[in-house]
DNA sequence: AAAAAAACCGACCAAGTGGTCGGTCAGCTA
DNA sequence: TAGCTGACCGACCACTTGGTCGGTTTTTTT
């Protein structure tokens, strides 16, 4: 374990710095000396610890990704008991964190699910599963919800679930482009306004 | 005008190939071989008329993109009367045609802007304006709304602007992974009931 | 039919790309 | 001290990329 460390602490630092150009630059466009140039490492260093462009950046979804997207938008939502008020906090905090670090990661997926679909269907695959996880988390959230009465009953749980991911997907695609303090407060706004609605008797 | 003729069509068939191919593959990881390729059609030919890749782009969004984006999601809601009645056909519309033409081009712009974010300035302030085309369309469309007795006046057309764009390219986006009829449709149910809750008087 | 202009061809180039591989070297063990 | 091993180096390779350019073919003009 203690002789690991090194090792340990070179992919890590690899993958991090792997994660911030990619997000920054894009897979395809950039380069693993790019990476390699930022940390003064060698092809010979990435290559010994890797054994493609590809497993790397399976490792950065596994390590780092996978990890970011639970602790930001599954597990804040997972154990809360009126899941309307969990979804409003969880994407409150989410997008004020993404407004104040500029590379929190907390959304690339959308970013990654977007350039590699198509084009590598194993990382899709990864990708994917990521967002299925999400989904699913959020239908059941729903549905233990409705039987604990916090939620009408003929809410649609997954057209619900489906929206809201939309949304936000949406709404971290229009912030990179700046003007994040208003995009993120508006958007709040109007979710507040949508999951409101869904609390009351169905309109209509 | 007419002997323009041949050099149009030689163009427009690159254009259109050219935009099937980035979007498929994404624009950095496309060459320009793989297009000339499927045309038959060589180098020379390419850049006896256009200067560069970027400036093909460049052609391709003018043409193209901006085109479509006009046809199916601002002319729709420009001349209607009841603001959230045409925003709801008009999404309904636009989804419909998405799901059914795999390559429509209806909203590549979320796919493009994406990409290009961040890496070339000038055609990201291209794509970037088209958006804000979009919205300002969204807001005037809901102002007017409001001086028609449709939308009740203490609506904000802004956040409401934003969020419908935020959902709307949050669904384009999942839809690209496929299961469009389902996710289409939920989508739709949502945004009706999402639009219907700004009809009412505010909620709380 | 001849000349001029427009459209197109494809070999070529410099600059990268992902990936390989023989080698170096610090630190541990015996 | 000698040997071994994990971590790293960097020259090198085959291949792709955007872009150039001298030349050929097709079309239009005269």
């Amino acid at each position: 374990m203690d002789k690991n460390l090194k090792r340990m602490a070179t992919m890590h630092r690899m993958q991090a710095k792997g994660l911030e150009l990619f997000y920054k630059k894009g897979f395809y466009n950039t380069s693993i000396d790019d990476i390699l140039k930022e940390l003064s490492l060698s092809k010979g260093a990435f290559y010994y610890h890797f054994q493609s462009k590809e497993d790397f950046f399976i490792s950065i979804i596994q390590n780092l990704i996978v990890r970011k997207v639970y602790s930001m938008l599954i597990e804040p939502i997972e154990g809360e008991s009126d899941p309307l008020v969990a979804i409003e906090h969880c994407f409150e905090n989410a997008l004020s964190t993404a407004e104040h670090n500029e590379f929190d990661y907390g959304f690339v997926l959308g970013n990654f699910i977007n350039e590699f679909n198509g084009r590598n269907d194993e990382i899709s695959k990864y990708l994917r599963d990521i967002y299925k996880v999400w989904e699913v988390n959020l239908v059941t959230t729903l549905q233990k919800g409705k039987t604990d009465g916090f939620v009408p009953r003929h809410l649609d749980s997954e057209g619900v679930a489906a929206y809201l991911i939309s949304s936000y997907m949406g709404i971290r695609m229009l912030m990179v482009e700046g003007n994040n303090k208003n995009l993120s407060y508006h958007f709040m706004q109007q979710t507040r306004q949508y999951l409101k609605s869904l609390a009351v008797t169905r309109l209509v």
